[in-house]
RNA sequence: GCGCCUGUAGCUCAGUCGGAUAGAGCAACUGCCUUCUAAGCAGUGGGUCAGGGGUUCGAAUCCCUUCAGGCGCGCCA
């Protein structure tokens, strides 16, 4: 389980903020060490080492979890990944540089396993203040900068206004949310953005719909468009519209009232958007952008002209063409058809570049997986516009299998056979289903069965984690009203069971936990690893008393307490889960 | 036909630029409430990492190939 690589001119870096790089450095120096997360202070010393020994152009270090206990805390592979290099045996580099890093303070034992794995095991005292350091310095102690500050777009959710969303946009809503939240803890500064497709004939038909229901309910014999939406929800919206604006479109042509019922329509399925949105939790969004201001700011034409300019656009068979197998793709693409209208690929370019044009050091776009194939013309549109295509990341979410008793439950807005995000949030609950979609990466199928999710609690994971939050909470309080204050001059040195030890040293791997998330755009690591401290705590709990006889003791025993919570409400708040106090 | 994704325990899924004896939850079975929250804990069983080949100190992970499933390949939006 690898948790931390650095490449070396990372570690330059590192060692520039760190300001010492003499090599033969004192290691029983303590000064240098643990004004960071633990990893630093290994990576730190094993930099130091390998200085000392004159090793100077090794790839990476990788810093890893061992899956044995006997294998230490923590663990390096780095000696066979050098071995190559100085033509040297791993096992004897390891040993080289074993003999150094033993000398630290930090380290009860270095030891070589294996092929040449380089074992560390931290002693007690370290860790003891480290976990002094995280209650004193809580939030900030688990911060990993890795941001510095960087601008981050995301565009998510961006579902056409043309009815309620469904629970194939909540995933979506789910992973962004908690993306965005991820990056912001991690040093990024970052823009939520919602793109509105209110340009096309989707938001027409939706007027007509409700037109024709309208006329319908009026006793007015308008037949319903073709490929009109058929939901339950436009039905009560013409009776909607009939309550707040009378009769006044009775047997009127669409011609003459469709304008005004489209766009009070639209705007009242934006707002129901944003009210489910809202409901399930998710953060506001910074920009909401409207592909028909694009459209009436010229930017679309802009955008095909200064193409054209390239040389990337050209005419055929009467149509223009972007000329993208210039970059990735394997086709050109219609940007103006035939009949002189702009494609929907048009508007994308110009959205895409009125993107770039922001400023943002990365531009990370979440789409439904079925538009994946979509990849390689919008990296065609970032290289056309002169950008290099490292800078855009499109993260695709795979579909909900919505299912009912086991069986596949089919959704169609049109057919209106349709559970609605707001449906689910009243019948699963928020946090269940925002927990559930973490639980899986982006990229994967899911199942999500009405009836299991609903059903019992053992079969919901947030609760296992919210529960030991709340049973901290609980502990807390006892103590309170018992006169004792956890974190209040504890001595930790009292935490030396070995299950004590585990949380703490599980307690430290939360920061690097958040930096790989970070990195890869994975938030479902945070939550396998919450599970996994919920876990630890829950045996922790069941075999300790942590509020008994010995004050001193007790003390301790709260700190702990307090620290679990700590990372634990804070990976939940990532997550955008709520960490109630009791349950 | 071409491209992308997926294939890991009965089920749902983790597995980090390739690392040590492949993990978790659920389901099944067996125990644990006079205690700070039993929405909890402890234990047991469960594997040809879809198949085959290659790369190397080392492969679930990278490459090739076969098979199975999903999705995409519009002058639709």
């Amino acid at each position: 389980m690898i948790l931390y690589a650095v490449t070396f001119e990372k570690l330059g870096k590192m060692r520039q903020q760190l300001a010492i790089c003499r090599p033969n450095i004192d290691f029983q120096k303590k000064r240098h060490l643990h004004c960071t997360s633990m990893k630093k202070d290994v990576v730190f010393l094993l930099m130091k080492t390998l200085e000392a020994l004159c090793i100077t152009s090794p790839p990476s270090i990788e810093i890893e979890v061992p899956r044995e206990k006997t294998f230490g805390d923590l663990s390096t592979p780095l000696a066979m990944g050098i071995a190559k290099v100085l033509k040297k045996p791993p096992k004897k580099i390891a040993e080289e540089i074993a003999n150094k890093l033993q000398a630290s303070y930090i380290f009860e034992k270095v030891e070589i396993a294996g092929p040449g794995f380089i074992n560390v095991t931290f002693t007690q005292s370290y860790l003891h203040s480290s976990l002094q350091q995280l209650l004193s310095a809580e939030k900030s102690y688990l911060r990993e900068n890795i941001g510095n500050g960087k601008k981050v777009l995301v565009e998510f959710v961006s579902a056409n206004p043309t009815g309620p969303l469904h629970i194939g946009h909540a995933r979506g809503a789910a992973a962004g949310n908690a993306l965005c939240n991820l990056l912001e803890e991690s040093g990024f500064k970052v823009d939520r953005e919602y793109y509105i497709n209110d340009a096309g004939r989707q938001v027409k038909l939706l007027g007509l719909s409700v037109y024709a229901r309208y006329q319908q309910l009026l006793g007015c014999d308008v037949s319903f468009p073709e490929d009109g939406y058929r939901g339950r929800y436009i039905d009560d919206e013409a009776v909607a519209l009939l309550a707040e604006k009378g009769e006044g479109y009775k047997e009127t042509s669409f011609d003459l009232c469709g304008a005004d019922i489209t766009s009070w329509t639209y705007s009242r399925m934006l707002e129901l958007i944003r009210t489910d949105l809202r409901r399930f939790g998710i953060k506001e969004f910074d920009f909401w952008v409207s592909e028909k201001e694009i459209f009436s700011r010229g930017e679309v034409r802009d955008a095909i002209e200064s193409l054209k300019q390239n040389g990337l656009i050209y005419e055929r068979d009467q149509a223009f063409w972007f000329r993208s197998t210039a970059f990735n793709d394997d086709k050109d693409r219609v940007v103006i058809k035939r009949d002189g209208e702009y494609t929907y690929f048009a508007s994308d370019i110009a959205y895409h570049k009125n993107k770039l044009e922001r400023g943002y050091d990365i531009i990370v776009d979440i789409w439904g997986a079925d538009h994946h194939g979509y990849i390689p013309r919008i990296e065609s549109v970032m290289q056309a516009f002169g950008y290099d295509i490292t800078k855009f990341k499109v993260i695709l979410v795979q579909m909900v299998n919505l299912m009912k008793q086991g069986e596949p439950f089919q959704m169609s807005k049109r057919a209106g056979t349709f559970v609605t995000l707001g449906e689910i949030i009243d019948l699963v609950g928020a946090d269940i289903t925002k927990f559930i979609f973490l639980t899986r990466k982006a990229d994967s199928h899911l199942d999500f069965d009405l009836d299991v999710v609903t059903a019992t609690s053992a079969e919901n994971p947030v609760f296992y984690v919210q529960y030991a939050n709340a049973r901290i909470s609980s502990i807390l309080a006892n103590a309170r009203d018992q006169g004792i204050e956890a974190g209040q001059g504890a001595d930790l040195g009292r935490l030396g069971e070995s299950s004590e030890l585990g949380l703490i040293k599980k307690l430290l791997l939360y920061p690097m936990v958040l930096e790989n998330a970070a990195r890869t755009l994975e938030p479902h690591r945070i939550t396998f690893y919450l599970q996994e401290l919920a876990g630890m705590f829950h045996t922790y709990y069941h075999d300790h008393r942590i509020i008994g006889a010995d004050a001193e003791l007790s003390r301790a025993r709260l700190s702990l307490c307090k620290g679990i919570k700590i990372v634990l409400s804070d990976a939940l708040a990532i997550l955008g889960v709520s960490a109630p106090d009791k349950m």
